[in-house]
DNA sequence: TTGTATGCGTTATCAC
DNA sequence: GTGATAACGCATACAA
């Protein structure tokens, strides 16, 4: 293939003056430059970005920052961002994971700060509606350094991209596939969100919402905090009090305890059910029969486009025009393969 | 980040030696060698693989054959293998998409043969029952040319690796949703195919058949050739002769047929349609709402796993463990946003 | 405005 | 067994 210095040479010029031009340098008389770009035309030039590296030296330097505490969601996203770290080391990539407590603004600040400090080129975090996060948000990109949020935006703020999925479509994407399963009859949905004040889960439910409006009905929410137990045991009494219902729709966490209150239910017409991310526990209900549809939000392309978005940005190759990611549709037949994690073998 | 040669200097011997030792050239003193390594695991020694690849001057020469005429879902891979194939210039990997006429495994031969000579190190190709086909696979694998199947595996064959979804899966998913859209109902499936001679619909069929079994019944399928006004004629008649069909599993192509006998479909409670490949016609009628679900084998992953493999081969890093592209389930709601050919614009 | 020279970390060749 | 060293193609500091 050829080399610059086949360019140059072509051109009539030294090595240094194509330089000049392909990295658009300036400095260069338009005669000169013309009969460079001709002679990249002529010859097919494409810079090899193996050896552009390699002179320069390059490290990346990238953190994700997720909540800590036990969530199954938030320990599959951590282990696939481990994976992808190993394995960006020998593209010369530092992927650092860290943990700073959830809902705690401050301390998410504290940590941005710190990473800043130390040189990092980029950073991803989840996203919060906290307003202090957006400043801080702000303060970094003057600083020179990536912001891509992740699973959940920061309204407002001027983070480089966000990487997740459409809220909204994932809602609708439910409410379609509840709809179907109704087949035309009428039917009642309990819709199940862990705080009505959390932006997300308003934005799934207002997308169910927005589709079933007109054939199905939908039962008071319950807010499940996330939290199994509570899940359960409203969902338990959601259940005995309203025998209307013919479907349940989960926007957020805990769902441990609903799996619990179908598995317990007699008869065989349960309700249709319909929730979110595909982690151990969902994927052992589904397979079970227990649920019908896991909506997932695919944290792996998540993490590969957060790792490719940091990159492009630490190139300074222009903002990213990152697509929203489609929410996948799982019902048991069509289940991945168990991921295993690389080191404890523990299927993740 | 530490280099070779502070990797030499640190066990006390040459360059050449610890190149000897991380590159398992042999001919180095067992003493020698455990100082290296034991300076590597110090250190935190990586191989930089830009340096690697610019002191051999590697390049990858891989070529994937599609079959040609003109059909939706190839067009649509045609397009992301030219799509993947000037991105990957920058990597110093050329990938020339090819057309063969289809249905002629003699032609595929000739075609893999001239590729071969030419020094090609990998090719991808779209699988066939053609016995003639796996020899010929054998030829070029004992030649040192990687070969990977693409869409549709060629049974017996010593291929490197399939990459495509499994037809089972993708018909008991179709089965799984058509079950779901029945809510327990009983029902009738209209099943289509382009011929039950081939492979691939018989085995989607059969998915379909293992999943429904029990509560939905099925109509004598249709073959429909893969083509649309075939496809188009024999649903119209079926649909007359049997007014209890409440489903329609298309498992091949020609879809554009069925989609016009939808439409022309009076009276509200059309059958549940589920087909496959997401094409501009098959989008166009889920966002239309003339049918219900599109089980889509994910072209995108499929050309990305195809690219990944070759050069695995390529670089004789082993043998390749791909899992099986799960079928993607799309309904109007949670469609992919359309991908424009990047040099026509036109909508793929 | 243009040209020359050096180094990046590997691989591979040749000499000891 | 071991060691020195010339490429590879690019970026860049420096010279003219």
């Amino acid at each position: 293939m050829p080399t610059l210095s086949d360019v140059a040479r072509l051109a009539g010029v030294s090595y240094a003056t194509a330089d000049r031009v392909v990295n658009a340098r300036g400095g260069v008389a338009e005669k000169s430059a013309r009969r460079v770009r001709t002679a990249i035309q002529e010859l097919g030039y494409v810079r090899n970005v193996a050896a552009a590296n390699l002179s320069q030296g390059r490290l990346y330097r990238f953190a994700a920052i997720l909540p800590d505490g036990s969530n199954a969601f938030f320990d599959r996203m951590r282990t696939l961002f481990e994976n992808a770290a190993s394995g960006l080391l020998v593209d010369r990539v530092e992927l650092a994971v860290e943990a700073v407590a959830a809902f705690d603004p401050a301390a998410l600040n504290r940590r941005l700060q710190a990473l800043a400090d130390d040189g990092v080129d980029g950073i991803a975090i989840v996203g919060s509606d906290a307003a202090e996060v957006a400043d801080a948000i702000s303060a970094l990109r003057e600083r020179g350094v990536g912001i891509i949020t992740l699973v959940s935006d920061v309204p407002g703020s001027d983070r480089d991209a966000y990487v997740g999925i459409d809220n909204a479509i994932a809602g609708r994407t439910a409410g379609r596939l509840i709809l179907l399963a109704h087949g035309g009859r009428a039917g009642r949905i309990l819709p199940v969100v862990g705080a009505l004040s959390a932006r997300d889960h308003a934005e799934r439910l207002a997308g169910l919402r927005e589709v079933v409006a007109g054939t199905l009905s939908l039962a008071p929410e319950i807010e499940g905090r996330d939290r199994h137990e509570v899940v359960e045991a409203q969902v338990s009494a959601a259940l005995a009090a309203d025998p209307a219902i013919t479907a349940i729709y989960s926007a957020g966490a805990g769902n441990a305890g609903l799996v619990r209150v179908i598995e317990a239910l007699e008869g065989d017409d349960r309700p249709v059910i319909v929730l979110h991310e595909l982690v151990p526990h969902t994927r052992r209900a589904l397979e079970a029969g227990h649920i019908d549809i896991v909506i997932d939000q695919r944290p792996e392309e998540g993490v590969a486009r957060v790792v490719e978005g940091l990159r492009q940005l630490a190139d300074r190759r222009g903002p990213i025009v990152a697509e929203p990611i489609v929410p996948s549709i799982y019902v048991r037949e069509n289940l991945p393969p168990a991921p295993n994690h690389p080191e404890t073998g523990k299927t993740i």
